[in-house]
DNA sequence: TTGTATGCGTTATCAC
DNA sequence: GTGATAACGCATACAA
């Protein structure tokens, strides 16, 4: 009934003969001359672990355990093991216990790795934002663990800096995880990154901001449109001079642009030298910095700003008290995110929210629909904006 | 000189016979009755790929590319073709240049998954921080990316929300991924977390606070020294009613205390009225809600306050602008952490700061150094904290 | 319900 | 410098 193995080492040239017999197939295999020595074969080579790092402290070197050594331990196959842990129905009551035994006298972990080659399911899901430091991506990626913990996969996470190239290397690193599914931030790929994500046959959602022409999915929102509609709300309440403040300028940073500058113009109040931007990252020193900027370059006549976000905004109000210029009296300020500081400085900041969380929960969540092999019925959700008008943008009478 | 290989399909019930033939090495196999058919046979098998997930469009399905493919179209056997990816020193210049063409014209992409069983490396390092949207984690990481991309390794990252129970599920999945090191938060691992990662023998490096018995290493600082030594500069300045605030009290924000509580025993001031916590999370409003319950708790006579983190500190600080309670003159306040905003809001914050980056930084590197078998001198790390004294603690005269 | 044989895509080992 | 082979650990397909 059970096979036999019998490993015999003979001698320098004819090293060994493995005969196995099951019950209707025969396998015969002669080997004759010197032949390198099978890696795993423990009569022949006692080192089967390879040497991982050393340790500071002299950590024991332990072999890692594997199916077969549960298997072993259990009195079963490894398949029947492998079954436990991935199908327990499919395995008797009486088999499963001494297996899961078995598992934890043993400590045993599966290796992921064996387990997608084998399966070509990786469980891995990509994940590629522009920046680790700013908070409104770590939001997005809250809603994103908190879908795929639960759903037992895993994030790899890179960051971009925002650069298109180096999202194109990090998609290509990504893709040889084979991830089951990709999470990227906006629409502007590099067309070599487009073909990649093309050819890799697995669902992607580009979130964050709407995207004429998505590569499978898409959740965002237009960044122009909000901007439009904030700009319009401001000049609508008798805003005149109305400054923007933009930092490291971003495609949705562009966009916030465009949108002010739309508003601007079809109220007939554009005016270039309104507008401070900057390359460098946003801070709420840079929100100081340009705030100085725009004061020197509009010869102070500015009664209120649009940033293109909460960092630069707040930085904005700080120096505001700072010099004693009352807001919104003297100087009217909007941010854009709606971040938790927003509301709750004095006074309190207009700004424009945008729902982070549930960007990264839709994502997920559509990607991993598309995983199981549905087919979902909108493959571009437009997932909105508020206004949230606030006591700094108040018009004094 | 070169092998061949021939596949001949004869009957139902006698599959194929496989007959190779190597220069000083003979290899038969024999098949009898009926087998089912090997996954990778291409003549008998040609749906080599998996069905992966359903796009929304109707993506084709493409056969993912692989070292064979590359190897075939460049006239060279698989393993040149791995060497010119791994080790391009050892394939001659004209060899070299044609496997890279074919790489290119392919378009292909290692699988990191094979490559990790076969080398035993899948260059991944696993990391656990307890939160993703607090920011003091986000700059850790931020260090840790910094150090993990250049070297050509992947960060698995973890969120535990601050439970040890859900530290100890995420390092047995993270260890499923045989990742070559893991930097975790903090000390206060489960005993069966410990047990797991001294068995895994990987490098293990424990960041955020300084721990009495690292598994492995560790970079930190003292939470508890920290908030005693700034508890003492401000009850040195006078401050005598000192109050704390305090949220989430996980392990770090307990040492925060214990040290304030030391601090107030040495100088003979201690009050338990002055001392409010809550086990819910930190946030602006969380540090709003705790004044008011101090305040009322304390009967108006504190006059100073340490807050565990800059959170809670600004959040009072805002709530004291709007309850028109002046700041530092009727009411010091404290933070602890430095993030950008304690040096820009108005009064400017006191606070702690701690070298979050850097840490990142220090731990990534000692774990690749010990990925690479070198032996760090120091094992323990404590990179130390510095005291920010800012107006908001200014002593009236 | 359980087991057997084999392949997943790569790299280590050794031969030439 | 280049190639043949086996092995990494698991899961699929199929047989019993």
């Amino acid at each position: 009934m059970a096979q036999q193995v019998n490993n015999c080492r003979c001698s320098n040239r004819l090293r060994y003969i493995v005969w196995l017999s099951g019950s209707a197939n025969i396998i015969l295999v002669l080997r004759f001359f010197a032949l390198r020595l099978p890696r795993g074969l423990k009569e022949f080579n006692n080192k089967k672990t390879r040497k991982p790092a050393l340790i500071p402290h002299n950590i024991p070197m332990s072999k890692r355990i594997t199916l077969a050594d549960v298997a072993e331990l259990a009195g079963v196959s490894a398949i029947t093991v492998s079954r436990v842990i991935n199908n327990p129905v499919k395995v008797s009551a009486g088999v499963r216990e001494r297996v899961d035994h078995a598992i934890d006298r043993l400590g045993y972990i599966p290796n992921r790795s064996a387990s997608a080659l084998a399966s070509a399911r990786s469980g891995i899901i990509g994940v590629i934002i522009p920046s680790l430091s700013n908070s409104v991506f770590t939001e997005v990626l809250r809603g994103i663990y908190d879908q795929t913990g639960p759903a037992g996969f895993q994030v790899l996470l890179a960051d971009s800096h925002y650069s298109p190239l180096e999202e194109e290397k990090l998609v290509r690193t990504l893709l040889g995880q084979a991830p089951e599914g990709l999470i990227i931030t906006g629409g502007d790929q590099t067309e070599a990154t487009r073909k990649l994500l093309r050819n890799a046959a697995i669902p992607v959602a580009q979130i964050m901001e709407s995207v004429e022409d998505p590569i499978h999915m898409n959740v965002g929102f237009s960044h122009r449109a909000a901007a439009f509609d904030m700009v319009k709300q401001l000049t609508q309440r008798g805003f005149q001079r109305l400054g923007f403040m933009g930092a490291r300028m971003d495609t949705r940073a562009q966009q916030r642009l465009q949108g002010y500058r739309q508003a601007m113009n079809q109220s007939g109040l554009s005016d270039d030298g309104l507008i401070v931007t900057t390359p460098r990252p946003s801070s709420l020193a840079m929100g100081a910095e340009l705030f100085r900027s725009l004061m020197a370059q509009s010869q102070g006549c500015c009664e209120a700003i649009f940033c293109v976000n909460d960092d630069l905004a707040l930085g904005a109000l700080f120096e505001c008290q700072r010099m004693h210029l009352a807001v919104p009296e003297k100087m009217a300020i909007c941010g854009f995110n709606d971040m938790e500081a927003a509301a709750r400085v004095n006074p309190p900041l207009s700004s424009v929210y945008v729902p982070r969380y549930d960007m990264g929960v839709q994502a997920t969540q559509m990607v991993l629909a598309a995983i199981a092999g549905e087919v979902p019925a909108e493959t571009k959700v437009n997932c909105g904006y508020q206004l949230r008008m606030r006591e700094s943008t108040q018009r004094q009478h």
